[in-house]
RNA sequence: GGGCCACUAGCUCAGUUGGUUAGAGCGCGUCCCUGAUAAGGACGAGGUCUCUGGUUCAAUUCCAGAGUGGCCCA
């Protein structure tokens, strides 16, 4: 069948929509799956997103990546199993149920009901999956959301408890104390990913009290503190030991604190008393008074003493640190140095406990005040001021968070931390510094991962522990704990299971669950186990598509689920979870902010699916470094330039070939030749094979941006060259042998390029796809095998020769504009000038193209180049440079000084001796690189070694056909204006004229006939549109016939 | 405070064994071309390759330090 017409005003959004409804009908999706079903899995895991939000560009750039290359290995043969998952547990979830249900403090949930909670949570954990799903299959992705995962399904979390159980077996998971960033009002600690989430500037109170010596006289130590409320729990003051103190007496009291602090407590430095100086060495071991009574009786176990501190600083306050061990990470650390106890007198939520009988049942922020107040009113407060820093705050409600003590579940990463380096070893990582860059150095400093979360709706932690004894007891499948418990288990949340105990094996008490759930990263990363219920069902499925080909997500993962991958492949199997990785960088809003809602500062994603269609989408977010972590400042004219410069020109291509073929009658089922004589042909076949080794080469390195960046090149070729050099072929009436060879090429790119492209921009290929496929070719373009380079129809030389004849041409045509000799009007002949025998060779092969494109009648060639340009030379620093480097640069000045004989000489081959330093160096052709520079006032451009010229001696003759091919672009753009079909024929007329027009339309009469299919010219007064030919106005008008 | 990345034309970015005329697209200016093209092309202006040191015959490129911005960690 010929193809069939298209519309040149196309709307490439309503033609994606077309193909969507054509791909859902056909289920394109399914048929590539089912084409390589069960051979030669690649394997794609993908990271669950969570419902509570709507998509926005954050997730299409991932998704576009996560289509782009799953799509590839299809075509490559590959069986790519795309299934979606959802990430249904955590905080995100419960903090919007929370709002929704007006509960405002873990209390209030409980009071509620956990039960309660915990269902509503399920019940709208999906509520935004419908737009996800519109979304996602809008721009083009292809992936199956009726299979997704969920992880709050039961036998997504059993298998999550088997995770978790092998840890344990293995010891990788401990109970212990841990000074958390915690959140009092969701009385939560956080995860260190969490708490960075949160980070403002603030301003504290700072407060600088004194601490009265034991022993001697009135002496007081000074700290510094911005949580006054950690005060009471004061067990230690820390010093550096090479730090230097002074004793200073002020007004019969004696100070002590750091030297070089001395001058934020004392404006007037010179007027204070300094009565001792010592290093900070000389203050530990001191004791000094309890600041509050409450852990007085501590004293005896070591508390109240000054120690060292490596962490102490001379940047602010005092140089004496505060210290208390249930407080502070430093500060633990320290009390663990030192022997000293531990307290933390706050509850869960934040307020005092009745240790600190005063202030109990008191919110610790707000105790602030009145323990400053205390302190001053006991003259213990030496300065009281208001400090502005960076700190962390809840992420979801926003409260300072308070670092405490707390009881949390750890997995120990530090005995599996090799493994994990190992793992990582083994992975490709694009782009390809975070290897070793933010993903390595995250890893060698990994500190163990608290995955326990105060919480409700997640997975719980499998642990049950006796009342009466020590006994623990990991609890690994349902069915172990119905076995255990006794009773029929269903669901493995909260409410279901923390009513079911277990007898104690060891003395018979009651074992219950412990309260906590599992941090919900720990879930999305146990996913390439957990979507196959695996180990209880789908083992030797699993054991296929592990560890995972390829993944992608965005650089905020490196914390995230990369990790967490990580981490678990390590600890489980001692293997990397994933081979290759690409990590997308951040879509910030096109004046360099984060996108924002409130702001507006972006345009809509359905906008620009509206406006300019989800192929120009993927392709300009694929054309960035985007694609290698990098940012991309979001621009919609970004998108628009898309369609300009990629969808318009093939779109054009495609519609030329199709406009064309039509007229002729031409068709792809029976018209295809084998043959192609024209070097155009053979070129652009060969630049077609070039293409399909270059995208290979670049998809297969994950190098999104240069798989693009072939695409437009290609593309660039194809419509700037080859069609632009091809068009009188399809036009010429005759249809002969030439044009059908023409047709095949033009047919064969258009259709190998729209099969290389269609991972990429899925649509617009299918659209040209579905146009020029014939009989027995797949349904869909993505059914296509993805092309194998033809390396027969590569060639090489031709490759290189048209760059020559492009680079050529390129001069003639600047020539050209220089002297302002436009190109319609012929000239007699262009001067090439070459010595090299090979170029001269394909210049001579090409020579009509050069005719053609230059407009000249005749091509000659001349050898003597100096007639034309001056020549001079400079040293080739990179060839000369390696041989006698440091005399390089005296080598280089003689060589600048040579003179057209010594050149002539180097170019003929022969050596010149030079002398340095009484060092003989022997000069070759490769040792100089020759300069050509055009003479003054001649019309001559040079490049290397090929100088062009043109004859700009014009003749009656030349001026004659120039007229007359101005006259016929001018009667050409008429035909446009009218909308005349390409065939039609018309009738020209013109007005009065000059004898140089007249005498040159006559001269050219059956040409101009030709060219705009005119059945006669004559003067007319009809003719009414005004022209310019030569500086004359004449008018000119047509008529169709 | 630490880590990672970036810094090249007005804007967005390419630029690998270090080699002397540093590129593209967009934008701008001038011109050309239009029988595939709501286009296309040519030419031009526009660069201390962020700065300072170092290594080297030679640094946009390698090293060190500084600055600015982004992200991550604390």
């Amino acid at each position: 069948m010929p193809l069939k017409n298209v519309d040149k005003q196309v709307n490439f959004s309503k033609l994606e929509e077309k193909i969507l409804d054509f791909w859902h009908k056909i289920d394109a999706f399914k048929k590539t799956l089912d084409k390589n079903k069960k051979i030669n899995q690649f394997v794609f895991y993908d990271g669950p997103p969570f419902a509570t939000g709507l998509p926005h560009y954050g997730h299409l750039l991932p998704g576009t990546i996560k289509d782009i290359i799953p799509r590839y290995q299809t075509m490559k043969g590959k069986y790519v199993e795309r299934v979606w998952g959802w990430d249904c547990h955590g905080l995100p979830v419960e903090n919007l149920i929370e709002k929704e249900l007006n509960l405002n403090s873990k209390k209030e949930i409980e009071n509620f009901g956990i039960d309660k909670f915990n269902e509503a949570c399920r019940s709208s954990v999906l509520r935004y999956v419908a737009e996800w799903e519109k979304t996602v299959d809008r721009m083009g992705r292809w992936i199956d959301f009726k299979n997704a995962y969920l992880t709050m399904n039961p036998s997504y979390m059993e298998s999550i408890w088997w995770v978790f159980k092998s840890l344990w077996d293995k010891k990788l998971v401990y109970e212990g104390f841990k000074i958390l960033p915690y959140c009092y009002r969701c009385a939560t600690p956080l995860s260190n990913f969490e708490t960075n989430l949160g980070y403002k500037d603030v301003q504290d109170p700072a407060i600088t009290v004194s601490f009265k010596l034991k022993n001697e006289k009135s002496t007081y130590v000074l700290a510094w503190t911005t949580t006054p409320w950690t005060l009471p729990s004061n067990l230690a003051l820390a010093v550096g030991e090479d730090i230097d103190y002074v004793k200073i007496e002020d007004e019969g009291n004696y100070f002590i604190l750091a030297k070089a602090l001395i001058g934020r407590y004392y404006k007037d430095v010179s007027k204070i008393k300094i009565t001792e100086q010592f290093k900070g060495k000389k203050l530990i071991g001191l004791k000094y008074e309890p600041l509050f009574p409450y852990f007085k009786e501590l004293e005896k176990e070591n508390a109240f003493t000054i120690v060292a501190g490596h962490h102490v600083t001379i940047e602010t306050g005092t140089g004496v640190v505060h210290t208390a061990p249930g407080f502070g990470e430093d500060d633990a650390e320290i009390g663990k140095a030192n022997k000293l106890p531990s307290v933390c007198p706050v509850d869960e939520e934040g307020k005092f406990t009745k240790e600190v009988s005063d202030y109990a049942g008191i919110n610790v922020k707000e105790a602030d005040k009145s323990i400053i107040k205390r302190l001053k009113d006991e003259k213990k407060l030496i300065k009281h001021e208001t400090y502005q820093h960076s700190y962390p705050h809840c992420w979801r409600c926003d409260e300072p968070l308070i670092y405490r003590a707390i009881t949390s579940w750890f997995v120990d990463i530090q005995k599996i931390k090799q493994s994990m380096i190992n793992a990582n070893k083994k992975i490709n990582w694009v782009p390809e510094h975070l290897k070793e860059g933010r993903f390595g150095k995250w890893l060698e400093q990994a500190i163990d991962w608290s995955i326990s979360r105060n919480r409700y709706w997640g997975c719980p932690i499998p642990i049950w522990k006796c009342d009466k004894c020590e006994n623990v007891k990991c609890i690994g499948s349902i069915s172990e704990l119905e076995k255990l418990s006794g009773k029929k288990v269903n669901d493995l949340h909260k409410h279901y299971v923390d009513p079911l105990t277990v007898k104690c094996d060891k003395c018979n008490g009651t074992m219950h669950r412990i309260n906590e759930v599992l941090d919900c990263w720990f879930e999305s990363g146990a996913m390439p186990y957990a979507q196959n219920h695996y180990p209880f069902e789908n083992k030797e499925k699993f054991e296929k598509t592990y560890p995972a080909d390829f993944i992608a997500e965005s650089l905020d993962q490196t914390r995230g689920w990369f990790y967490t991958l990580v981490v678990l492949g390590a600890a489980l199997f001692d293997k990397n979870a994933f081979q290759n990785v690409v990590v997308s960088g951040l879509v910030l809003a096109e004046d360099g902010k984060k996108m924002s809602k409130r702001l507006r500062n972006y345009p809509e994603v359905d906008y620009i699916f509206d406006q300019y269609g989800a192929d120009a989408l993927r392709l300009y977010l694929m054309n960035s470094s985007l694609v290698k972590a990098g940012d991309l400042f979001f621009s919609e004219d970004g998108v628009k330039e898309v369609l300009r410069n990629f969808h318009l020109p093939l779109w054009n291509a495609y519609s030329f070939l199709v406009t064309y073929s039509v007229v002729d009658g031409w068709d792809p089922e029976k018209d295809i030749v084998s043959e192609k004589s024209n070097p155009l042909d053979i070129w652009l076949a060969s630049n077609t094979e070039k293409l399909v080794n270059d995208m290979e080469k670049s998809l297969n390195e994950y190098d999104l941006q240069k798989t693009v960046r072939n695409l437009y090149k290609y593309l660039d070729d194809l419509t700037n060259w080859y069609i632009r050099r091809s068009r009188r072929r399809f036009w010429k009436s005759e249809n002969d042998a030439d044009k059908k060879q023409a047709y095949t090429t033009l047919y064969q790119a258009l259709l190998k390029f729209s099969i290389l492209a269609c991972p990429i921009v899925p649509f617009l290929t299918e659209e040209i796809y579905q146009n020029l496929k014939v009989k027995n070719m797949p349904e869909t373009i993505h059914l296509c095998d993805y092309p194998i380079e033809n390396k027969k129809l590569r060639n090489l030389d031709l490759e290189k020769e048209m760059e020559l004849i492009q680079k050529t041409t390129e001069m003639g045509r600047s020539i050209r504009a220089k002297v302002k000799i436009n190109l319609r009007r012929p000239l007699n002949s262009v001067v090439l000038v070459t010595k090299d025998m090979d170029e001269k060779k394909l210049l001579l092969k090409m020579e009509e193209i050069i005719k053609e494109e230059l407009n000249v009648k005749s091509v000659t060639y001349e050898e003597d180049e100096q007639k034309l340009v001056n020549l001079s030379c400079k040293a080739n620093f990179k060839v000369l440079g390696k041989k006698i480097g440091k005399y390089m640069k005296q080598a280089a000045d003689i060589i600048n000084k040579f003179t057209i004989k010594e050149i002539n000489q180097l170019e003929n081959n022969e050596t010149i001796q030079i002398e340095i330093e009484d060092q003989k160096i022997e000069l070759t052709n490769e040792d100089i690189i020759i300069n050509r520079e055009e003479k003054e006032g001649l019309t001559v451009m040079n490049q290397s070694t090929l100088t062009v010229a043109l004859d700009t001696h014009l003749t009656q003759d030349l001026i004659d056909e120039g007229i007359a091919r101005q006259f016929i672009r001018h009667v050409q753009n008429l035909r446009k204006d009218k909308d005349l079909n390409v065939i039609d024929k018309i009738s020209i007329y013109y007005n009065e004229s000059s004898n140089d027009i007249e005498n040159a339309l006559k001269k050219w009469y059956e040409l101009i006939k030709q060219e705009t299919l005119a059945l006669d010219i004559s003067k007319n007064s009809k003719a009414d549109l005004n022209v310019n030919i030569e500086d004359e106005e004449i008018k000119i008008g047509i008529e169709k016939k």
